[in-house]
DNA sequence: TACATATGTAAGCAACGCTAACTTTCAAGA
DNA sequence: TCTTGAAAGTTAGCGTTGCTTACATATGTA
């Protein structure tokens, strides 16, 4: 009986599911206009709500957007663990797994990406998005830590980790961008197992 | 007789300079509340003219943005170029200041250096802003090249050089976010060094 | 059932992006 | 020097947006 029929749905005065809607109509609009480009008004349009409704749920605009980054970084998260679970601990293809992730994940929602990066309104030191950007990057550190096969606050694990994330979040701006050579648009597996198999994380037991 | 004076600047009806001083405005503008909530209106007021006087030097907002950003990834150009000319070919440390330059761009102007990649409106393939990432990334393949002592072209200095770009990218974007553990801010010579120096540009004549 | 609260609407304001139509200035040729 | 067209400003105004205020409706709990 909770379950709504697509039918009944419609006209309710209490949307129920408002505030989730509203998120996921600006995620798909920041994802075809860019994030500046969107507006309030057109994603009310999108959820069948005055304009007036999203201000019960929300600050301001950019708090909507700040929702919307928060469960982007939460969806990131997600993927890349998965992509690390799928190898074993020690298993070069662990790291290599979880940095195409990363790339992967660019790609797929490049307007959400930027905006996630782009963020400096208000949100220069907001916890939460601080929180949830240093537990991305906690992954990384504890893989690399594992990979190594040392304490997760190991300096050199995590030297290792912060390059291996520049890297990756850089290689993944310029594929967006295309301001790499063409030619080198499918290097993920190979350079990243180059880069970080070889060059940075030379070997785990040494 | 052609310098103006500054009183007499004044009240003259052709601006005679509005279109770099727009530029100037937003760029001003975008560094203090970024890309998405600069105003046109608040750039004439800037400039002191008319809120419909811009559209006579850009066809829109977004246009006004293009100009600042290919003006921005100029000065990067020169600046990444005058670091790398403090040092001689095969310096090491060339290298390594061709790097800080960008870093330190970023960090002077992370506004505008978030805007340059964050465009996504209508700029997706645009041949100037094209033409400006190019030149930008030619620079590194060519001391890159310089260094090994090979062909500009060649395709290990091409990768190496590709290499470089990104790290010193998303480590100029991991600055700015302060995504980065906060004992690593200063890491700009000694991780440079370290990266660039040893493992990513082993030995330029191995 | 009554009521506090949560969540929606309607109406409206100021600001903005942009256009249209007009005005002023400049520069170049007769 | 006078004319004239283009360049570069202005004013006025349209439609949209972000957001607020006041009001309406639904929901949960006593």
């Amino acid at each position: 009986m909770t379950s709504k029929s697509l039918v009944e749905v419609k006209k309710k005065y209490h949307h129920g599911d408002l505030r989730e809607q509203l998120l996921e109509a600006v995620r798909e609009l920041v994802e075809q206009h860019g994030p500046d480009d969107f507006s309030v008004a057109e994603a009310c349009r999108l959820a069948g709500v005055s304009t007036a409704a999203p201000y019960k749920h929300f600050r301001d605009r950019h708090d909507i957007l700040r929702g919307v980054v928060l469960l982007a970084m939460e969806r990131m998260r997600a993927a890349m663990q998965t992509a690390a679970d799928a190898y074993p601990p020690r298993d070069p293809k662990r790291i290599a797994a979880l940095g195409q992730a990363y790339v992967d994940f660019a790609r797929a929602e490049p307007g959400i990406f930027r905006t996630m990066f782009g963020l400096t309104e208000g949100h220069d030191d907001d916890p939460e998005l601080t929180r949830a950007g240093d537990e991305n990057c906690s992954i990384v550190e504890r893989v690399t830590a594992e990979h190594l096969g040392v304490a997760p606050d190991n300096p050199e694990a995590k030297l290792r980790a912060y390059a291996l994330w520049c890297f990756v979040h850089g290689h993944s701006f310029l594929c967006l961008d295309s301001k790499l050579p063409r030619e080198m648009s499918k290097i993920d597996e190979g350079m990243l197992m180059l880069l970080v198999g070889n060059a940075m994380l030379p070997s785990p037991k040494e």
